[in-house]
DNA sequence: ATCTGTCTAACTGTTTAACTGTTTGACCTT
DNA sequence: AAGGTCAAACAGTTAAACAGTTAGACAGAT
């Protein structure tokens, strides 16, 4: 017998709701920047209560296919499709999961490689420039002293990304965003304050900007890889470590 | 001035529900299988009403944390996480054609070639092993012609996320899930049938397995990635295309 | 003319109570 | 033992009301 038969479809209205807001959402009709009607509108649009209609909206937010906002000319209004809701159900996975930082930092160590490489091989004068320009940004600050190292480290994270994103594929994206997220939560990083750490960290990090803005793949790359390992050694050593 | 100002934060009953629930999910005091109390007990327990609650669960529900049931014994059920909704949130962005197919696939050469890499250095017995009967069920299919297309295509994701398992490192193997659910969903593979391209990808995938067996980190880099290019040259292609 | 303060209205966020639909399991019959 | 019926425990939905948020209009002060 080769009849298949299949799972009964649940009955709820709000999954109907969902499926047809995102039908227009993703087939052209409803774009980036248009606001959907009112609650009370969609309501009777959809002949349905406004109570289900709301929880198809948290379920379309939660998609990160709109976000909603209150108050006058408030409302749900069509999100651009981004990678924050890979970053954050590969959190919420990892975090499940249980995953030992040897590993993250073993797959960060791989991508970031990876990455590296790509953006040396794409990376245009207004990359660099960006990339460049969050360099000097932390050069001001280093200068400062390492009191800083909150902002400091966030131009460290910015600029992974900026690279992330010179190399131009989302999916590397999402996944580095994820990874520094999790490393950003795992750490009290207040011991970077005193620490030579963050300043050959941007050491490392101009060497291996160069290596893109010279368009070097496997030195970017090499560079990138021993820069993650190096960083995360002082992470698992403490950062007072001197040698 | 050094004061930071912080963005208000959102006032949303319903969010410091998940936020509660899903804390009890990722830190071990809900277990996948636990039922949640049902809706009435909850709106008690959360001094909230009970739509709230439940605009709370349809969140926790779209995040993948929970299953909802109707009927006696119904309620929401811890779920396992899985890589359900990063496969869903990769698919959105597929859709919405804000990642294309090739960098879907840059993606996974990539990962197929470190997770091959790291597979030959880690390899044990049992893996090639298990590796083996994987190979050893598609060749029996194989002889039997190609209208076992599809158990075959489920045969090759086996063993690609088999390889990734001898990798050891969960966010691999997580993300190459990711990849491939999202790859079988994009394509009609009945032209697999009368195509000799599954024998060839086999045959790649038998060297593969050999290189991982010897060790051979670098070879085994490779020859993933040099498989998965060529795969999708096929794709492209259409699978009738003939040398 | 510009800025500040106040108020209104347009929306979302939440609450409550009621009814409807789904499903399991207890119990009875064959 | 198997099948049928029914009740109860739940989720799904509805409607109406009130509370909170926010943009913009308008008036007054500088």
């Amino acid at each position: 017998m080769d009849v298949k038969f299949r799972k009964p479809k649940p009955n709820r209205i709000f999954q109907h709701v969902v499926a047809e807001i995102q039908a227009a959402i993703l087939d052209g009709r409803l774009k980036p920047g248009d606001q959907l009607p009112p609650e009370m509108k969609l309501k009777d649009m959809f002949d349905t209560s406004r109570g289900t209609i709301r929880e198809a909206l948290r379920v379309l937010e939660q998609k990160g296919l709109i976000d909603i906002r209150t108050g006058v000319s408030g409302g749900a209004v069509v999100r651009k499709v981004d990678t924050r809701q890979i970053t954050e159900s590969l959190n919420l996975l990892i975090q499940a999961q249980n995953v030992s930082f040897d590993q993250l930092v073993e797959f960060r160590e791989a991508v970031e490689g990876i990455v590296a490489g790509l953006a040396a091989e794409r990376a245009k004068p207004e990359n660099i420039q960006h990339l460049r320009e969050l360099m000097a940004s932390a050069d001001r600050l280093l200068k400062e002293g390492s009191g800083h190292w909150r902002e400091l480290l966030d131009i460290d994270v910015k600029l992974h990304i900026a690279i992330a994103e010179v190399a131009g594929n989302p999916v590397f994206v999402a996944v580095l965003k994820m990874v520094h997220e999790n490393i950003l939560d795992s750490f009290e990083w207040f011991e970077l304050e005193n620490s030579h750490v963050l300043q050959d960290s941007f050491q490392d990090m101009g060497q291996l900007i160069r290596a893109i803005e010279n368009g070097q793949a496997t030195e970017a790359g090499s560079l990138a890889r021993y820069h993650v390992r190096k960083f995360h050694d002082y992470l698992k050593r403490g950062f007072r470590n001197e040698q």
